[in-house]
DNA sequence: TATGAATGAGCGTTCATTCAT
DNA sequence: AATGAATGAACGCTCATTCAT
């Protein structure tokens, strides 16, 4: 369910110029931060020279901004998807866990790292702009959790059991190996049962 | 519990130049990140002229180093002696958790922000260097969540427990707040209670 | 036959942005040496800003090589010249230290100096790819110098020979003037005459 | 003759502090240039604390003239009691150039080195004030050369024949090592042959 | 659009010198 | 004398950004 080899890319990140450049610029952000990394470096990864650079995007930080939204336009847009297929609210909360994690260690994981690692090298202004997006997708969130805990599914409060279950999926990244002793669905169903009053049935690990 | 209000400082960092020099690097490091503090501001803050900061450290990344020992050194000191004073394994689970929540929220939060926040700064040898001690540390988790394995307390495998544990506690400095509706006792029997197969009796939020 | 209004220059130092760092260079590195000159002052005087002199030589050692280079090539092939227009070993001999002579104090006095002057401040590697081309050079001289040796004109050694000129010409930019009481023709006799096993004929001074 | 073994030093540098300073200085400074050697090497050097040195000399600079001046006075008073000990013009003339070559390969050599590598780096006023003490020197130089013009035992001008002679020996240290195929002595006689109307007898290499 | 030379402010670091102890 | 922390100006170099072509 992973899925590491698919293009290291999100929606948006085609073989434009500009989808190049985000590309290039997701990879080495995360690699070695926001202020490591030169427009140069970008613009030579996206095959372009430095001045042709701020043709497409204004500034550095800018291509920092639209790495970030397009990375949570388009895991907002996953996560809308699978939830509208899912049958009832403890699929639902399944399927958040596995669409966060799987943003975090599988296709879009460059791009969803440099949400995390580089969200202080924006500016006040530009983390506004990007965290209007992000409040649809924790809608999408708080809406299950607030669900689960009507039906007494799980047993913390949904706005902290919303951000101790972020602190699991985001610190993930630091240690998940798909091709460990835990597969990925091993792992969705050992987040999903800390959650739950009662344990997981058929759960593993 | 928290303790926000005891000087930002840990042990080592009192007030010698040196020790000033550290808390005042470990305030900017968290705000601004390594990169975008400039080693005049550190000096600054610390009431030295920049010239004078390099008879303490060798370099800037130095300083980093040395925050990071000084805040695993504090800390392992301080997870020892509450642990020797825990009575049993539930007891000391709980310790393990309240003082690593302490550590992020509480007193040493600047230092223990730096450490995750600038950990991609340092060069694989000071890297090296500073995960030596952080092993020790890592150690006395390991050993209490084996215990509480071979007992049945937890539900989930040790390694993956402890990354899980330290997802949610790490993650808690973006949120937390010791006067907001959940306190520091409450949060820390929150996680307890993810973690163990039984709900905690008396558990709250 | 001394040139020192021509401009203090060599082959390579023309009107680019390059050849005017290069020319500046020389003149800076000979007046106060490779640590007294600053880059600024470089920049200054090539009439470009600090920054912009990085995107022609990767380092301020860089631009010493590379005077360092340009003078050696431009001089090893005015010699090559000569010596292909000299009719015989005597001729041969005169027009190397006339050569010699003219490079060290006359069109390019100031990158010659710099190699003299400079020398230690180049790291061992950039050395070594200066030698590489100063060899070429000093094949020249001993060719002649063993030919002399061969036809008993000289009455020195020809290894030792080559370094006592050596010392002779070069240090003769801390004295020499052409305007003075001995011409440049007279100086080039007058130190051939050291050399040659009789004393030369009309030989002045 | 050549006198490597005994002491790198010159009366004067004793080992008083300011005579192991200025041991210290000369070999430092022969090494590294003036510009690379830093005063707390010096003072590392001669077993000291780099604030203290300024208790011996009031600046850097101090130390190189104080270097200079003694090099100078010792080998002025070495040439004069081995001048008083020359039979005859011809032995006088070969005495000189063997001092000065001494001086230059033998025990004092580094200090005259620094005294010909790092003269730029002398103000013009400290420069005058070891050329009052050069002036001495020189003229005993002069002195005999002058003599052996008029009795016409050389063939060039005295003012431009002792340019050469210190252009010869001086470029020596780059190249002489008295352990090779030349010894101390030969060389001697091949510059003093050289300078000589008559190819001297016996003579060498 | 694309280029790439140029900018210029700012960076981490060095180091001769000072001075209270 | 000796110490060593402190100074502060200056250094080589970087790099996001601009702009004439």
């Amino acid at each position: 369910m992973v899925n590491r080899r698919r293009r290291l890319t999100v929606k948006g990140m085609d073989d434009s110029p500009r989808g190049k450049l985000l590309s290039a610029a997701a990879r080495l952000f995360r690699q070695r931060g926001f202020e490591r990394t030169t427009v140069r470096e970008i613009a030579a990864a996206a095959g372009i020279q430095s001045g042709s650079l701020f043709h497409h995007f204004a500034s550095k930080e800018d291509i920092l901004k639209a790495v970030m939204i397009e990375v949570i336009r388009y895991n907002t847009a996953r996560m809308e998807a699978t939830l509208a297929a899912a049958p009832d609210t403890r699929a639902r909360l399944r399927a958040l866990i596995a669409c966060e994690l799987e943003s975090i260690v599988g296709d879009t994981r460059e791009a969803m790292l440099v949400l995390v690692r580089c969200w202080e090298s924006l500016s006040k202004e530009r983390q506004a702009e990007v965290l209007a997006l992000r409040r649809a997708y924790e809608e999408l969130w708080l809406a299950v959790l607030r669900e689960a805990a009507a039906r007494s599914l799980v047993r913390v409060d949904p706005f902290v059991l919303r951000r101790l279950l972020a602190g699991m999926v985001s610190w993930s990244n630091t240690w998940f190996d798909p091709r460990g002793p835990t597969s990925f669905d091993q792992l969705v169903d050992t987040i999903l049962g800390m959650c739950l009053r009662e344990p997981v049935t058929g759960e593993s690990t």
